[in-house]
DNA sequence: GTCAAATATCTTGATATCAAGATAATGCCA
DNA sequence: TGGCATTATCTTGATATCAAGATATTTGAC
């Protein structure tokens, strides 16, 4: 029994002539991500972090040596738009997390790359990360974390696909 | 196979050490959340509307009649601020979609309520929201909607069972 | 080789949100 | 009754985001 029950309660009051079985999956996928997205929040701010920063710190970490990526792949995994890359970029590059230099094969475009003290916050900042979300699972049984998995996936792959 | 599916990769090859697990997990609710935002906005803005008007006028509306809440009551089930909420009020007040008049009862509270064109305009969106939604979650069998949507409310009531 | 189309990024202006604090009314306890 | 803590909402200032357009470079067709 959670607050999407309530929900629907009053819709099928008030509009009886909707099915609204749809909705509850669907709030209750986007009431979870606000809840599971607050709580990641006080992992990313103990590193000085928020969603958007450590979101491109990630990236760059996990592409892997020379951790260099530049604007437009970035944006590649991340669902956003290429000025909000450019203001992400901005401040990082402020706090000194990355650096942005021309590309030398494609004048229209830069590399970004993680400083050393960029490379030694995300580390940190992922270690932390994954013991939170743990914690955070473990509220679901190992085999409902494996089927709940696996339907999110072939849901996902529905927008994903191409 | 997703694009979670790549960053989880990226992650084994990059920290063998940590266990991705719980980050894929999370990672496909936050993504799911995104890509089935996007599509209910675009029925929200054939009606006028975004998500978080929205979310006000089908609040009022599923209350029943007659149709009136506090901004207080209004954000007891939306996961927002105060101020966020007067923000919402005051552009649904300014298209003449809500009222807002003093409470007679408490001085220091408003009501909102819906005016008839808002009432109109809630009726015929939330129809056309649900045959979005209907369309969306077809992408899975009945009975995988069922097991995932069990699952999703028992995550769920791990944030708001209190 | 030229030039139009495509590409990569940045800039601008508007909007929604939040946190923190201001304002005002209510409720409770002595 | 008086006064303080609580409650309800609004205000302020800062931030992240987006859409649309500007700028500069590269690519491809001829």
């Amino acid at each position: 029994m959670d607050r999407v029950d309530d929900i629907l309660a009053q819709w099928n009051r008030e509009r009886p002539d909707l099915d609204v079985a749809p909705m509850g999956l669907i709030g209750r996928i986007s009431r979870l991500a606000q809840h599971l997205g607050r709580e990641m929040e006080k992992t990313f701010a103990r590193h000085g972090l928020n969603y958007a920063s450590f979101d491109v710190l990630a990236t760059l970490r996990r592409s892997g040596a020379p951790y260099a990526l530049s604007p437009g792949d970035l944006s590649a995994t991340m669902m956003i738009t290429s000025g909000t890359m450019t203001n992400r970029v901005d401040q990082l590059e402020k706090a000194g997390l990355v650096e942005r230099r021309l590309n030398p094969d494609d004048r229209r475009s830069f590399i970004v790359s993680l400083t050393d003290k960029g490379f030694a916050t995300i580390d940190a900042a992922v270690t932390d990360h994954v013991a939170t979300q743990t914690r955070v699972v473990e509220m679901l049984t190992p085999d409902e974390r494996a089927v709940l998995n696996a339907l999110l996936s072939k849901f996902l792959v529905g927008f994903e696909s191409e």
